[in-house]
DNA sequence: AATTAAAATTGTAATTATTACAAATTTATA
DNA sequence: TATAAATTTGTAATAATTACAATTTTAATT
């Protein structure tokens, strides 16, 4: 588990004001790579917390996102997962479980934009879909 | 503008079955590449179609899409745009006045996965975020 | 320490894209 | 032409997210 210590700077080194939700909230995350949606987080931090509000959460993610302290995944049509882990990398995602994962993908850095007009890129996100091995077999 | 024919090959390539409505939204996406959502094929089709319901245009671009026949963009987090250009391709959105174009990328085809298991993988994605000339102009 | 102001959290209601579903219409088949 | 199958339609339901006002907490000032 994160030391309360990483967690705390993780939001100080983005410009966030650690408060009680906050940390909890961005500690859950960096605990739990499996990109998780609001609900989910919610779900597992109402029992520790339990004034915590979903709006909160909600709240909260679109303040760490838009500091850049977490990244949000937009690969699920449904709902906006989250990741603590905010190096550059491709995500899977599952048609029949759904489960998301990252993928280690070669040759990302090498990918150059050859834009004609002048664009300021603020992030980028590599997503592919299609069907885990358990699911294949299940599917015969 | 496509002729008709090229829009019902396109359909019939992908083993949808031509009706007026299908025919009517592969022709407006094939020949209106601006990444529409629903709703936009709706205000546009509807003058044309009075009968045509919301519900015919969801029903087929659910349809086209899951016979590969055209590709759902999962760029915005609002809803979801649609696409006739089938090809591998990168997409940008501009955060502040919200179009979506094609992007130009070179290295795309290097990308190589290299997952320990074994994924069947059906489609991929390339999403870039940021701002376009003119609201990087208008922002100063 | 008490007072005031600012920031954060909360709860409820609203919004909105999308889907479910059943009825109506159209198309294909016998 | 009658019947079955497929498609379209309209309405209602669903569900993720946001708006907003009230409350609580935290910080700043006296």
């Amino acid at each position: 588990m994160n030391a309360n210590i990483e967690v705390k700077n993780r939001l100080l080194e983005f410009g966030v004001k650690p408060s009680l939700q906050r940390m909890a909230i961005m500690a859950y995350l960096m605990d739990n790579l499996i990109h998780p949606n609001a609900e989910t987080i919610f779900n597992h931090l109402y029992p520790l917390i339990p004034t915590l509000s979903k709006t909160t959460v909600y709240n909260t993610l679109k303040l760490l996102e838009e500091h850049g302290a977490i990244l949000a995944i937009n690969i699920d049509e449904k709902n906006v997962r989250y990741d603590a882990d905010i190096s550059e990398h491709a995500h899977f995602k599952c048609k029949r479980c759904g489960v998301v994962y990252d993928l280690p993908v070669k040759g990302i850095e090498n990918l150059q934009i050859e834009s004609p007009e002048n664009l300021q890129i603020t992030e980028s996100r590599i997503y592919y879909k299609g069907y885990c091995e358990k699911c294949k077999k299940k599917m015969n």
